[in-house]
DNA sequence: TTAGGGTTAG
């Protein structure tokens, strides 16, 4: 499409035809379109040098063109361009920015553009408001997004299912679960029609309060009324289900998802097998993991962490070590929750040394868990190998992970929260860890293991 | 001629 374009294109110009600026135009948005942004900068280049000037529709193309490519700070140059050559941007041009920097959850800047709209009496189209809502309440900032939506509804725009949605989960999640569903029935009232989303959002802040049968019965209704039961309705329940006990119940809703013709995804893989962990059937745990290969189903990093832990608790230490393995030659980024697993597991069963091992590996391969050592240290006291958590923060600080001082002070934590108080205490009393100098380096460093000798 | 949403797990 682009080659055959650009062939005639030569040839326009070859006879002497001026394209016009309907004709830059529509150029430009098929190579943008086609990704093919550095192209679509010359043509714009070649106007702004021309006769026919850029207007608002190129700079918008221009703008999509860069939102695109992942190019935000040069679209929101090109707004700031826009105003200096006195091409007033639309709605468009700031809807267009608005969803980019909603797509990289910058919602400060979602705020300022859409400020800016306001302050230049634009017509807000209901999308703006649905990102600016959206966003406000993922931040958790429920509030500033009831706001919004308040003055939404003040400027006549009629809120759509989105909006609704956003706000019903937003205050699900808040823990108003009431006033969510009082909202559902506002909704409801006012002529906007549910959708699959929207029951999704309902069901799982149903299941989240412990409201199981109620969300069963959704579900049910859902059937009924032949509305789409997405698989985030199967996955809310089943993990419901699965985390109430009931996982006999959770297996035969599987089940019938599949015999539905709703194809489960990853969340739905993952909530099953770790209902699976936690009351003891590995076998089967493993089996769907396996089965998520065969169907082609993403193994996340969650799906491992499950179980890695669930391995650990059946204490098959060596089987849950090859889940890691196979997860990093997946290339698979470990995240600090699953590292967490992998450390507590080992730590638990006596493989300190190994834990230190892989979190080596990680640091070399850029992947720094935080609170990895306060965790593996917490864990270590809490089972009551006091011994081995002043081994492991020795360590630590030999390997200069950490300053002696910081470490002490997550032992003494660690201790306090064992209810190994004595200790907490001789360690505060002590000067085991921290010795400095007058410059403030350290002097000569006591190691936390001569904490049992003295 | 250009823009377009919300839900689920360790």
């Amino acid at each position: 499409m682009v080659g055959e374009l650009l062939w005639i294109w030569r040839r326009m110009i070859e006879n002497g035809i001026e394209p016009n600026l309907f004709t830059y135009n529509f150029m430009m948005d098929v190579l943008v379109n086609s990704m093919c942004i550095e192209s679509a900068e010359r043509v714009f280049d070649v106007m702004e040098k021309g006769i026919v000037r850029p207007d608002v529709v190129t700079y918008n193309i221009m703008i999509k063109g860069y939102c695109k490519s992942g190019k935000t700070r040069d679209a929101k140059g090109k707004l700031r361009e826009m105003e200096m050559k006195r091409v007033g941007p639309d709605k468009i041009t700031y809807l267009t920015l608005i969803q980019a920097c909603y797509s990289e959850e910058d919602i400060a800047s979602c705020m300022s553009l859409f400020n800016e709209m306001v302050e230049k009496r634009l017509e807000i189209p209901s999308h703006a408001y649905s990102l600016v809502i959206s966003g406000l309440v993922k931040e958790g900032k429920c509030y500033e997004g009831f706001a919004i939506f308040d003055c939404m509804v003040k400027n006549g725009c009629k809120a759509n299912v989105a909006i609704h949605t956003a706000l019903i989960d937003a205050l699900a999640k808040s823990g108003n679960g009431e006033e969510a569903m009082k909202f559902f029935e506002r909704m409801k009232d006012e002529g906007c029609e549910p959708d699959d989303v929207t029951y999704g959002v309902i069901v799982n802040c149903l299941c989240k309060t412990g409201k199981l049968d109620l969300a069963l019965e959704y579900l049910k209704f859902g059937h009924e009324k032949n509305i789409r039961v997405n698989a985030v309705v199967y996955s809310s329940i089943i993990d419901g289900l699965g985390k109430g006990g009931r996982v006999d119940e959770a297996e035969k809703l599987y089940e019938e998802m599949l015999d539905k013709g709703c194809t489960p995804d990853s969340y739905c893989y993952n909530t099953l097998i770790d209902a699976f962990t936690k009351c003891g059937k590995i076998d089967e745990a493993v089996t769907l993991f396996k089965r998520m290969e065969d169907v082609g189903c993403d193994q996340t990093v969650y799906t491992y962490t499950i179980l890695i832990n669930g391995l650990f608790k059946e204490h098959k230490t060596d089987k849950a070590l090859e889940m890691w393995d196979m997860m990093i030659d997946k290339g698979i980024t470990p995240t600090p929750a699953s590292f967490r697993a992998l450390s507590i597991g080992l730590c638990l069963s006596g493989k300190v040394a190994r834990a230190c091992k892989v979190l080596d590996e990680l640091a070399s391969m850029g992947v720094i868990p935080e609170t990895a050592f306060e965790d593996m240290i917490h864990v270590l006291c809490k089972a009551g190998h006091v011994k081995e958590a002043c081994e492991l923060a020795d360590g630590i600080v030999d390997r200069d992970h950490e300053t002696p001082g910081r470490v002490r002070t997550v032992l003494i934590d660690a201790l306090r929260k064992a209810g190994n108080v004595d200790l907490a205490l001789k360690l505060m009393q002590s000067q085991i860890g921290i010795q400095y100098d007058r410059w403030g380096s350290i002097k000569t460093r006591d190691k936390f293991r001569n904490l049992f000798e003295s």
